[in-house]
DNA sequence: CTAAAACCTCACATTGACGTCAAGGGCAAG
DNA sequence: CTTGCCCTTGACGTCAATGTGAGGTTTTAG
């Protein structure tokens, strides 16, 4: 397969694979020409960069994982930044939904025309007093979620 | 309060203040000699538009939503714009989990010594097969989880 | 054979939230 | 008055995953 089939098959820029080639991620074949041939299994490969990509981890974390794939094994360094990563993901998902809390407050304090109506200025606190100034931990509010159900459209 | 202090409480750089001022995030008072005097409250502020951020929100955007955490009224704009960030947010962690979940598999992988005793290696497929290629939906594979305990330090 | 489409290799541009350095001003303590 | 620390504006640097365009070659379709 060519370039563009496997792009558009994995969704992504011929742009992109060139990118992931010289990242080291991806290596076709080349034709006696210099165009680049990859086999079937490219498409699946790209899906799982991409995939690693929108999850924040950058290529050279990437690069270094990839192997595992390749041999089904991981050597201790490997294993360590599998563990790290999966736990920098997890730290995301909770800053996420913090945000997303926030979100809700205010779609609660919008949604009520007077305050005592409104479930979120009845949460312990806006913004939860964090004793722990250097932690950049973000705090977990539970919110309120009585609005998502008619303005969320998923 | 001034800058310095006010970076202090929140954790965040004084370039950082200056850059929120310029998007017009906030908007300090000045001395007679020129220098940025915050209110208390700025440090609550300061943390909320961080954790924004964080989320991936644009200075933009935050700068739509700002208005709203200080009136405590949503414009039918705003209102939609909190819904679809909403959901951004919530598409945001689906990614997340997905890729999670990949490194999970992984880890198992790399936990068992023959594929035979690997509960990763069960799974319907390593990527499920998309049907629908133009959806830019990620799969939700339901990976084992037995590794975590061991690994992560959460 | 020919024209279009797809490919090639540079290489510079973009975006966003800052970092960082430069050159200078304000302000309390000694 | 001077030392030292914090403040000011301005402007260029960074990082990372692409976008984009130039200028040329290869493959494909008619």
């Amino acid at each position: 397969m060519r370039i563009g089939e496997i792009a558009h098959h994995a969704g992504v820029s011929t742009r992109a694979l060139r990118y992931y080639e010289e990242q080291g991620l991806l290596t076709p074949e080349r034709t006696p020409s210099g165009q680049r041939t990859y086999p079937e299994s490219a498409v699946e490969r790209v899906r799982l960069i991409q995939q690693f990509f929108t999850a924040g981890l950058p290529s050279r974390t990437i690069l270094q994982l990839l192997p595992c794939v390749d041999t089904g094994h991981a050597s201790p360094k490997a294993f360590e930044l599998l563990a790290s990563e999966r736990n920098r993901i997890t730290a995301a998902m909770a800053d996420l939904a913090a945000a997303r809390d926030a979100l809700d407050r205010m779609i609660d304090i919008a949604n009520h025309p007077t305050p005592e109506h409104c479930p979120a200025l009845r949460e312990p606190a806006w913004a939860p007093y964090n004793p722990a100034d250097a932690t950049r931990t973000a705090p977990h509010p539970t919110a309120a979620r009585d609005a998502s159900a008619t303005l969320i459209t998923m």
